[in-house]
Order: C-alpha cells, then structure tokens, then sequence
RNA sequence: GCGGGCAUAACUCAGCGGUAGAGUGCGACCUUCACACGGUCGAAGUCACAGGUUCAAAUCCUGUUGCCCGCACCA
C-alpha cells in the first residue's frame, strides 16, 4: 500500500487534523512529580483577557512553543503554563463601551451588576485568544488554565498583599498621580504615553499686592492658575532679585502668593524667566511646593470639572474652564498674548485621554527593598537576561525605582482588603473579610473600593499558578521556572515585578533565564498600530484572506477603504502591486518565518517575502517526503530494519549526509541552548534544503534505480533516517508539517520516546541529538571533492552558455588514486549532475585545445566540445579566474612575507597560509597554461 | 539633558580577531522522471568616517557623523 501525496503541501488541509490528535493523546500535560531535576517550566505572559491574537502573540507563542517542545521531546517534563490576565482598564473601557450602547453607564449599574456584566462578557468572548493560540499549534498543559480573577490567584494576591502590608512594605498615602478621566481611575507612571503635540504657551500677569508692577508668565494650562500657590524666579536672576519675597494677587481669588526664588525649578533663560507653581497639578510643582512648604490646593473634581476652589469656575469642565479662564484673563487686561508652542501631552494609552496629575491617596508598594533583591539576583547570576545588552536598562531601572502605586480606581480587578472603620478611621488590612476594627473593635467597617493593579496580580503569576501560597508539588516540580520569554517592552511592567515579588515570597528567583524579543513591525520597520493602518491579523497569515479583509483589519474600525489601502500598501511596500491577498502560509510557516529572527533584533520587520520562503520551504519538505516515500515502502514489510547501517557498509556519500547531520542537530542544540533560533532554523533549512535535496537526494537517484540490492537497502536507510530525524529537528518550529510527514514514514525508522517507549506522534519523539550520528571528516572532503567537479563543469556550462541539450562530454584528470576511486564510483551523478552525456577519468597531460578548463582540488575539469565553446569567451573565463586567483596569492603571500606573521601569529595560521599558497601557485599555473592554449586556438 | 543601542551587497539582517555570509531581489539559462512554492549559473560590499591597539581588525579601543530606543523634560 504506497502512501501517497498530493503535488504541492496546502497547511489548510494538513494543520486542523493534528491538534485535536495531540490533545486527546494528553502529550501536552506535566506532571507533578516533585523531581525539580527534569522539569522544563515557562509560564506564559498571560495575554489580556479582552485580546485577540497579534503579531506580537504570534512571536511569544512561537519561540515559547519550539523551547517547549524541543524540551519535551528531549523528554524532559515539560509544562508551559497557560492562561490570561483580566487587563483591568482594558476591560472596563470595553465593557462600558458596550453598555454605553444600551445607553448605560457603570454607575448606573453599580458595582455588582457592573461585575456580573464583565463576567459574562469574560465567558463569552474571553476564550478567544486561547483559541487562537491553539491554531499557532501552542502546546500548554491546558489543563492548568488560570485567570488571574481565578479563585487561587485571587486568594494569591489576597495573601501578597496582607503580607507585604504586614512588613511594612505596603503603606497608604497623598501623592500626586496621573489621573484619567476617561477611565476614572489612577494609572502608573509607566502606562503613561507621551508624545510631542502642539499646544498653546499663554502670557499672563501677575500684578504685586503692593501696586509696584507686574510679573508675567506662560502656561500651557490656564486653568491651573486657579490652584496657584506661588510664583517661582531664579535666585541669581537680576530682573527679579529684589522682587524676591513680595506677595502677588491673584486674579480670581481674594488671596496673595509669594514670588519665591527656586534654583530646581526655573529656567532663567526659558521665557520671562518666571513660572507659576501649581503644586496639586504638576509633578514638577508639587516638588517645587514641598520645598518650599506651599499650599497644596486640589481644584479638579474627579469628574474633570472644576471643584469649589475654583470661585466662580467651578463645574466648568477642564477645557471649558480652560476657554473661561483665558476670556476673563483678557476682560482684566492681564492676558499678556500667546504663541503656538510643541509640548509632551501625558495621555492614557486606552482612552487615549490627557492625564491630569492629581493629588490622590493611594495604595503604594516600597519598592527599594525588593528592587534591591532584584538587582541582586541578576548580579549573581541567579537569573541571567537575555540579550545581555538588557542588563544596563534594568540595573538602570531598578536603581533609580520609584514606589509604585498599585491601587486603581475600578470595579473589575482584586479589591484591596483594607477595611475603614467608621468610628476611629482605623485601617483593617486582613486576609478574610473582618467583622470588627483592629483598633477599636467597632463592626462598622466599610471595605476600600479600589481594586488592585492588574500587574501586582501579574507579578504573583510564576507562582500563583502553581499553587501558591499552598506548599504544593507543582511549585516543589516547577519553581523556579526555567526561562521567562516576553517582550522588551514589558522588561519593567512585568519581569522586574515578578522578580521582586518572587524572590520576595518564595525566597527564590521566579526564573533562571529571561529572554527577551522585539517588537513585530511592518516592512519599514514601524511599530504596528491601526492608526498607521499597518496591524496584520496572525490568523490572516496563517488561513489567508482576501486583500480587503486584510486591509480592513489593518485599520481601525470605519476607516474608510481606499484611505485604509493606500496606508497598506505604503506600509507593505511588497504588497503594492498586489490585489489578491495573502495566500494560506500556514502556522508553521509563520512560526518558522518568526524563529528565523535574531534574539537581539529589537524590529522585526515583518518581510512576506520570506514569509512566502518559510512557506515554500514547508513545500520543499513534502515534496522531498513524497519523493523518498515510494523507494522507502521496502521498510514497510515485517521486520525490516529501518536503523542507520554500519559505517562501513556506507558509501561516501552516506557518510557525507549523516555527518552533516549530526552537524546540524549540534548547531540546533547549541542555537536552542543559546536561545538563537534563528541559527537553529538557518542550519536546518540548509541541511534539509542545500544538502539533503540538492545533494545527497540527486546523488541517491541513480543507486535507489540501480540493481544493487545491497546498496540500496544501504541508501534507503540512510535516506529515510536523514528524513526522520530532520523532521525531529524541524517539529519543535513547524509542528504540523512534520507530524504528518513524519506518520508516514514507516514505524521501522520512526524514532521513539527518549524512554523507550513507542511514540504515536512525532511531538513526544526523542529529539534528534548529534550523538545520534557519527561526524566524519574524510567523506566530507571527498563529496566536497566531487561536489566542487559537479559545479565546476556546471559553470562552465553556464558561463560559455552550452544549453542543456547540447551534448557535452567530460574528461577529468587527475595523478591522485583517491580522487580517480571517487570520480568512477560517482561518475553516473557527475554525468547527470552536469548533463554529461560522455565522462572520461584520466591522468594529467598535455592540455588539449578547444576545452572549457577548471582546477579543482589539482584535479582538472575538462569540457571537450570545440563546435560549443566560444574560444573568447572561455579565455575571458579563465582570465577571470586567472585574476581571482592572483589577488589571493598576492593577499596570501603578503601575510606570508611578514617576518611577524612567521614570527607571532599561531603555527596553524602560517601553516594554513602556507598551504594555501602552493594549492593557489598550483591552480595558477594550470590555469595560464590553459589559457595560452585556448588563445592558440583563438588565432 | 541623562542613559542605552545601531551603522556590513539594492532590501532585511547574520558574523564580532585570522582571505566578506544568508535570504530576498537582480541578470541569464532550464519546464531533465519530488517540488516553477522548482533547478543551474552569474553580477553585486574600500563591512559609516577618522585615528589607535595587534603579526593580523568588519570584528577590540578612542573620537566624529548619521539614525533609533528608553528615562527626564521648558513653564
């Protein structure tokens, strides 16, 4: 029964079939077997809970998978911990959006309905990117699915947090905080987008209390001037020295403040050189304001309307109050004029919303003793991060580490468990729910309504996923995870938060290696966003879709479509003449295309071309596959013997392959060890492609069509095992392909378990290792040899343009017996390697006139074919050789006439140039006396 | 302003002390019995610039120029 195979590989056909098969064989589980020695653990950077796959996923999940893979089939106990995070903010702006259709708000509903409607939402729509992992072919034990609203997470951050504040290391306090209206809520200084916008630098005066004059200056935001609490010059400024101390009146209030002198905070040279200080609305001012023991005066309700403080302003909103507060500047005959000015705007990368700092009682955690532990660790070397070029950035962070504010002004996420008595005001911070305060005893307690940051959750994530703050056997089995992979980008966010929370709660590092990938771009290397029009939906690359639906997803929703094509096409620059789409490229071409980038690329530009090569190299494997097939069906029969023959039973070409093999499995293992995918990629691919099909699969042509039976029960289990084993080094990057090639191998060369046990997939085969084959020097020099013959003749033939069906015969010349042995036993290939339809093998002699000539390894290449060859164009040939030739003697035997170089450098060095300058006199030689031969020809 | 990074073939990027690499693209040729999602051959780089260390530098050091990314920013 020949299996056989459709003519060109199509993903869509091949992809749907063998998940379900692995899920259903349980390969993807981990077990809890306490030996810490043989686990493989990564957790996973839990995705939103509100996303849906992006380029971005689509880098994670590939290099987090291969490690994953490649570990389990090495028959470690692998276990990638799946799951997602709530994404605070993110979900609550899209809920409200959704209810804001119903004509709803949040406040509407209150808090628990509000609750109950993201739930839903949740379990509606919250399984999506899950779902879209699977089809990238990720293989978490999903079985151990969390969600950091989950009840063990949750009873985590309830334990963290009640821990911390016991410490000391959680505090409560009045701070100035972004504040987003938008999203009613308090964001961390690290979620802040900043972006040069242009705005309005606007003059005023303030006039002195004393009637002696006036002082003037500029804002970007007039309505601050409503909580002014001074007005700041240099000290050492000549134009206001003397002014120093004197009281200023203010213009909508019945108060005065002080002209105060602030080295820290004024520019001399900026402006008028003074500045107004709003120390309850600006970072800079409430510095400023602590120095100088000023009022702090709040004058934003929370809503973003003006409060009580700000007479006869209050209720206007911000922009409003804004407008106001400028008109009636000018009715007094204080405006003093403005100018078009570029400045930073804070905004809030969700609603995308202008930040307002307020002044706000929060949550903080004392983040100097953990950051210190951290940095510690890193020092050591008890995690390493990867690329090194990351270590200066986080030592730089966590030096210079503010205490991050960790409560949030929302419904959906962790309440904090700080409870309020109404009677004494004292603070009850418990891990369950109290019934009387710890001060005065008094039951009425009212719970803060804050929730927590979804990163103090995120940060727990290494652990609370495993069990704790139970002592359990998945964190005895899986902690510290072995590699933390994720994005650069959330280097602070994220990897430096689990560090400290881990090393501060299990007394140990959360991971013994972080790896960290760039950001996916599009073709010029811009950051994706659907503001340039330039996102690409993974899935789209993966199934394929129609011009229209990817330009649709590129842009934000409403775009109209000739704008939203033009951005693409400018975006996508290959795509520009397109009209058809992306085709089906596969996950595993998108995998495999993703791996092929460099650790250290902090773009990657996400190039179709070679895309389409990752594509077409999924072909190539079938294809090869399909080709091998028919001659392996011997393998089938009962009892055959698919293992790897005795060296000796091998011919040189055999040797040649698995040497090259077991090159590129230690080159795979080594790129895997290093965390370079990409060399694991590049070797394979060149294996698979350079070697096995352009090589050893044309060589094996003529022996798997011969009558030597013998030898071709020798070639068919070399062949077949250079297949499997490539699809063993391939599974880890293109899992779907691989699993289907390598099911339709016979079970006599199917590799098995790195136990023993049989294997019924491909993804818990043992792995393919270099040990597995032997390396050998000679036959790679001897294929070499007949590989450089082949090309040598090659070029000859396309140089002077002898088209295929012009007959060409060939003679080869050489003294050396080893070189003859090899050109006889492959003469069949070298003949139809070249199209050759005569070969000769001979020892050296006069050169004959009307050749095509070559040197290779001393032995000469001779293409006999006087009515074919141009005489000029072979002389021009040759003279090119000639000159290559002679620039690298010159080159060679410079180094070589450096007393120095004799002197100093190392003997292999000389040795080796010596070596190389008699093979190149040797070559020159042979190559001038052909020439003077073709030139006699010529006249 | 402070910190970090990058400048290598037309493009995207490897290489990081011993005679310039890959893929794409480009030019020519080939539908030869797995694959045109293929095959063969070819052209193409003074490795940003200037110094220095070394027998030897794309590779190490210093400076210059040009880009990029963080952090802090002018009221």
């Amino acid at each position: 029964m020949t299996i056989e195979l459709s003519k060109a590989y199509d993903p869509t056909d091949v992809e749907p079939r063998w998940y379900a098969e692995w899920i259903r064989a349980g390969h993807f589980a981990a077990q809890d077997t306490g030996d810490a020695s043989n686990a493989y653990s990564i957790a996973i950077p839990p995705p939103n809970v509100t996303g849906s796959l992006h380029m971005g996923h689509a880098l994670f999940c590939t290099i987090q998978d291969s490690l994953v893979r490649a570990a389990r089939m090495r028959g470690r106990n692998a276990l990638w911990q799946p799951g997602v995070d709530h994404a605070g903010i993110a979900t609550e702006v899209v809920v409200s959006r959704l209810l804001a259709l119903e004509g709803k708000s949040r406040k509407d509903l209150g808090r628990e309905a509000f609750l109950q409607r993201v739930w839903q939402w949740k379990e509606q729509s919250g399984g999506r990117i899950t779902e879209q992992l699977r089809k990238m072919g990720a293989s978490p034990d999903w079985s151990r699915e969390r969600f950091t609203m989950d009840a063990q997470c949750s009873a985590a951050v309830r334990e963290a947090f009640v821990r911390l504040y016991e410490e000391g290391l959680i505090y409560r306090g009045e701070r100035l905080v972004n504040w987003s209206v938008a999203a009613q809520t308090v964001i961390s200084d690290l979620e802040v987008d900043r972006a040069e916008e242009d705005g309005e630098l606007f003059s005023f005066a303030y006039p002195f209390a004393d009637g002696s004059g006036e002082i003037v200056v500029a804002t970007t935001r007039p309505e601050t001037i409503l909580g002014d609490t001074a007005v700041a010059v240099h000290p050492d400024d000549p134009r206001y020295k003397d002014a120093i101390g004197k009281q200023l009146k203010c213009p909508f209030h019945d108060r005065t403040i002080p002209l105060i002198a602030d080295s820290i905070l004024v520019d001399m040279a900026f402006g008028t050189g003074a500045v107004k200080v709003t120390p309850a609305h600006d970072f800079n001012d409430y510095e400023t304001g602590k120095r100088h023991g000023l009022p702090f005066i709040n004058v934003l309700n929370l809503d973003g309307t003006i409060n009580a403080e700000g007479s006869r302003f209050a209720g206007l909103p911000r922009f409003e109050a804004r407008k106001a507060v400028k008109k009636a500047l000018n009715e007094l005959g204080l405006a003093r004029g403005s100018k078009q000015h570029r400045l930073a705007i804070a905004r809030e990368a969700r609603t995308n919303d202008v930040l307002e700092p307020m002044l706000l009682p929060q949550w903080y955690v004392h983040a100097k003793p953990l950051a210190d532990k951290a940095l510690a660790a890193v020092r050591e070397g008890k995690t390493t991060i990867e690329p090194v070029e990351w270590v200066k950035t986080w030592e730089h962070w966590l030096t210079n580490i503010q205490d991050w504010c960790i409560s949030r002004q929302l419904w959906w996420g962790h309440q904090i468990p700080a409870w309020y008595c109404a009677k004494c005001g004292a603070v009850t911070v418990a891990r369950e729910t109290p019934t009387a305060c710890c001060k005065c005893g008094h039951d009425a307690l009212e719970q803060d309504s804050d929730v927590l940051d979804t990163w103090f959750s995120s940060a727990l994530w290494p652990f609370s996923t495993l069990g704790w703050p139970e002592k359990t056997k998945a964190l005895e089995t899986f902690y510290p995870t072995t590699v933390m992979e994720t994005g650069y980008d959330i280097l602070f966010f994220w990897v430096a938060r689990m560090m400290m929370f881990g090393i501060h709660f299990m007394g140990e590092v959360p991971f013994k290696r972080v790896l960290l990938h760039g950001m996916v771009c599009d073709e010029r290397g811009e950051k994706m966003s659907k503001v340039k029009g330039n996102v690409i939906d993974p899935l789209h690359l993966v199934y394929g879709a129609t011009l229209d639906t990817v330009v649709e997803a590129a842009n934000p929703p409403g775009t109209p479509a000739d704008n939203a094509l033009k951005k693409f096409k400018q975006c996508y620059p290959s795509y520009a003449e397109k009209t058809e789409g992306f085709p089906a490229f596969g996950a595993d071409a998108v995998r495999f295309y993703l791996a092929t980038n460099p650790p250290q690329a902090k773009r990657i530009n996400l190039q179709l071309r070679q895309l389409e090569r990752a594509k077409n190299f999924a072909n190539k494997l079938w294809n090869a596959t399909r080709f091998a097939l028919p001659y392996l069906e011997p393998l089938r029969a009962d009892g055959a013997d698919g293992s790897l023959p005795p060296a000796s039973a091998m011919s040189p070409a055999d040797r040649w392959i698995l040497s090259r093999l077991a090159l590129t499995a230690q080159e795979v293992s080594d790129g895997l060890e290093g965390f370079r995918l990409d060399e694991c990629t590049t070797a394979v691919r060149r294996f698979f492609w350079d070697e096995l099909c352009d090589w050893y699969l044309e060589i094996t042509k003529a022996v798997l069509n011969g009558t030597d039976e013998v030898a071709k029960d020798v070639t068919r289990r070399v062949l077949a095992n250079c297949i499997e084993s490539s699809m063993r080094l391939l599974h880890p990057f293109m899992p779907f392909v691989t699993e289907e090639l390598w099911q339709k191998l016979p079970d006599a060369v199917r590799s098995k378990r790195r136990d023993g046990r049989p294997a019924e997939h491909l993804c818990v085969a043992s792995f393919a290792e270099a040990s597995e084959f032997a390396r050998d020097e000679a036959a790679e020099r001897e294929i070499a040899f007949v590989q450089g013959v082949i090309t040598a003749a090659r070029n000859i033939r396309g140089e002077l343009g002898i088209k295929p069906k012009d007959a060409m015969t060939l003679i080869l010349r050489t003294d050396d017996a080893a070189q003859r042995a090899l050109l006889d036993r492959y003469e069949a290939q070298v003949k139809s390697l070249t199209i050759a339809h005569g070969l000769t093998v001979e020892a050296h002699g006069p050169k004959p006139k009307g050749v095509g000539y070559a040197v290779v390894d001393g032995a000469e290449v001779i293409v006999p074919l006087a009515g074919l060859i141009d005489p000029k164009a072979e002389a021009a040939r040759l003279e090119k050789e000639i000159a290559k030739g002679k620039k690298d003697l010159e080159k060679c035997s410079k180094v070589l006439s450096n007393e120095n170089f004799i002197a100093r450098a190392a003997p292999e060095a000389v040795q080796s140039a010596r070596d190389e300058q008699a093979a190149l006199v040797a070559r020159l030689s042979k190559l001038e006396e052909a020439l003077v031969v073709v030139r006699d020809a010529e006249s």
